[in-house]
DNA sequence: CCGAAAACGATGCAACCGCATCGGATAGTA
DNA sequence: TACTATCCGATGCGGTTGCATCGTTTTCGG
């Protein structure tokens, strides 16, 4: 069989790992959401994403791995969606709402990473793979607000992104109704936008 | 002996067992600190507090329970905490400083607070403690805020609130370093102030 | 077509979990 | 001093955890 036979079927074989890899990590996801990060177990993991134990033993050497993966992976789910529309300056209030998360659609979406941040406070693991995504998005907000005409567009888009992962915790834990925290967001870009 | 008598032992009964739950409460905090809500098991517990894993069981009928009394008790403390100064205009920044927990000596009880955080997201319980601590800190802002002359003094103070937790958030995972943390704070609530 | 290699699912295993139970130590009462 | 009720710490128990190991099946290169 020639090389580049054996480089498709490897890339195919590559590939079909991948695509098991984020099916277990889709169903990491959805315990997390559920029953929060205590609840995510190897077997649970497994039945969930519909394959065997050793499936995902195959898969990720240990849970820890597996985790880290799957962090991975909503994370960069969240920040395509967040960077997929276009970067005009109209965009900023959507790109805020999207980052908060506080559509009813992505309160899943919101459990998740909540239970993950919590991890990350004392995993450096998954804190380094937060970290990296933070700074993504500050980039991403931070060009946006500077279009307003802003001073200090990356305090302010830092201020935001706190404003933002604060409203979306105190959404979830109850203190605040999804419409309050979407005011109180509305509220801010107002003034950012006047202030520009 | 006198019925008053059997009173004064009763209470000095009462009295011990509420100091060792808060005993136990603490090494609840101290072993979350470290490794997080896992990290919590009743052994552990027992042997940080000093007592034996039977007094644990006895002080509390359930994990749960000890949980939710020590969610409690921390909540207490910081609550205390920031309404021990005077409540006087001045004292906003020193406030928010003290809900950010931006303080290093602060960042265990931070750490404390998102692992509870983070549980509560999915046990109602711990929701419901965690939510009557919040409206208990936003009435203090409020007050704090409108002192300003700021119009929407509760939705100001829920922002703040929001921006503080979030900050505190970013800096535990290594996003934000204490000093931008506090910056951002600073600048926010400069602006607070100048809208007055 | 065949042999090596990889993937597979089932099962085993030691450790740990929360909780229940137990006999013995202790303290209060008459 | 006896009696009793409470407290105490140790141990047991069923269940679950993450991970290792097994024989078997499938896949792929020659």
């Amino acid at each position: 069989m020639q090389p580049h036979r054996i480089l498709e079927v490897t890339l195919s074989r590559a590939t079909d790992r991948q695509q098991k890899r984020r099916r277990i990590a889709e169903a990491v996801c959805l315990l997390a959401d559920e029953h929060g990060m205590d609840g995510v177990t190897l077997r649970d993991v497994a039945a969930r994403a519909g394959v065997s134990m050793g499936a995902v033993q195959r898969c990720f050497g240990t849970k820890d791995e597996m985790l880290l993966f799957a962090l991975g992976h909503i994370s960069e789910r969240v920040t395509e969606r967040i960077a997929g529309g276009s970067t005009n300056a109209g965009d900023l209030t959507r790109v805020a709402a999207e980052i908060a998360l506080l559509d009813p659609a992505y309160q899943h979406e919101a459990r998740v990473w909540l239970a993950f941040v919590a991890r990350a406070a004392v995993s450096p693991l998954l804190a380094d793979v937060l970290r990296r995504n933070y700074e993504l998005v500050e980039v991403m907000l931070e060009r946006l607000v500077s279009a307003l005409g802003v001073t200090d567009a990356r305090g302010q888009a830092r201020a935001l992104l706190a404003l933002a992962d604060g409203l979306t915790t105190h959404v979830l834990v109850g203190y605040l109704t999804r419409d309050v925290a979407a005011d109180i967001l509305k509220s801010h870009l107002d003034r950012l936008t006047r202030m520009g």
